[in-house]
DNA sequence: TTTTCAGTTCATTTTGAATTGAAATCCCTG
DNA sequence: CAGGGATTTCAATTCAAAATGAACTGAAAA
């Protein structure tokens, strides 16, 4: 499960560490603790940490306010569980994929509309071959964009059905 | 222009020199030759001729036949143009997208259908609550996981219009 | 044949993101 | 409020991907 997520994110740009974390968590019946993720993983506190953060952050963790019971007769250790926080993943993919493609790409598209803007503008006005191919290419970077463009929000569409 | 495709190349995890390399040409009207591409961009012969071995893989830059006109009077330096390879974009970029879509995503969501099925093997099949749980995640794993690969074509047709 | 130039190869270096680890901080509890 | 464990922070390290550049190849010119 931890593979799946981890190639999962490799080509969304997500780092491993944390790809692991939101796959542990993912995989567990139960929500778990910091020092469970540390023993699952073979991670540094340091990456766990921020890992959660980013994590939480987005929205793909949250604390779980019920603490784990002890399931399967396991009495949960010897430690008090009072005193550390459980992790189970708010469960709404769909959301985390609306809000990457929104920050990743949207960001981007947004970006790049005002370059192109002023590649444009740049152009030479001329007649001559030179300056007609040129603005030919504009135009096709231009119209590539504005398919971009469109796409996402018919991609966020479907997700949500 | 060069930074309008090093941009794009960054979200698609493509290095930057070959992002670099393919912008110049596609803002060149007429065809680049190995020095002229190193003459705008400050990159190693090393990394240029990489970068337009990858592109001309991919299908993103061609040779042309032609060599460059003597455009506006410049008589093209005082070099021998018969000993050099001249580079123009080849492909629509709607087909190099494509083709990214094709191996980068519909890659991995291949494998990933895979790997999700003998997930799904392994998970207990009890009655207790923890299976029933783990059964879910299981199950919403796929359902996202087919969501997206109907995305996939539909944005193909799309970006094809 | 020798020379010269265009382009390639590949071992090495650089770069920057991810990760670590140890110190600092927080916060519960006695 | 002191002690101690849980978490965070951040400077230093690691590591893989990308870039470099010197040595090489091969083809055309002299």
């Amino acid at each position: 499960m931890v593979a799946f997520f981890i190639e999962a994110a490799e080509m969304l740009g997500v780092p491993k560490s944390v790809a692991a974390i939101y796959g542990v968590c993912f995989a567990s019946p139960e929500p778990l603790s910091f020092a469970d993720i540390e023993s699952r993983l073979d991670i540094s506190k340091g990456s766990i940490s921020q890992g959660l953060r980013v994590l939480r952050e987005v929205g793909a963790l949250r604390l779980s306010e019920k603490l784990p019971s002890a399931v399967n007769g396991a009495p949960l250790s010897g430690v008090d569980p009072k005193r550390r926080d459980y992790y189970e993943p708010d469960l709404h993919l769909r959301n985390l994929v609306t809000r990457w493609l929104e920050q990743r790409l949207a960001k981007q598209l947004a970006a790049g509309k005002d370059r192109l803007r002023s590649i444009a503008k740049s152009v030479p006005a001329g007649s001559n071959g030179s300056a007609k191919v040129l603005r030919g290419r504009v135009k096709t970077l231009q119209a590539w964009h504005d398919q971009a463009r469109s796409v996402l929000p018919l991609v966020k569409t479907f997700l949500k059905l």
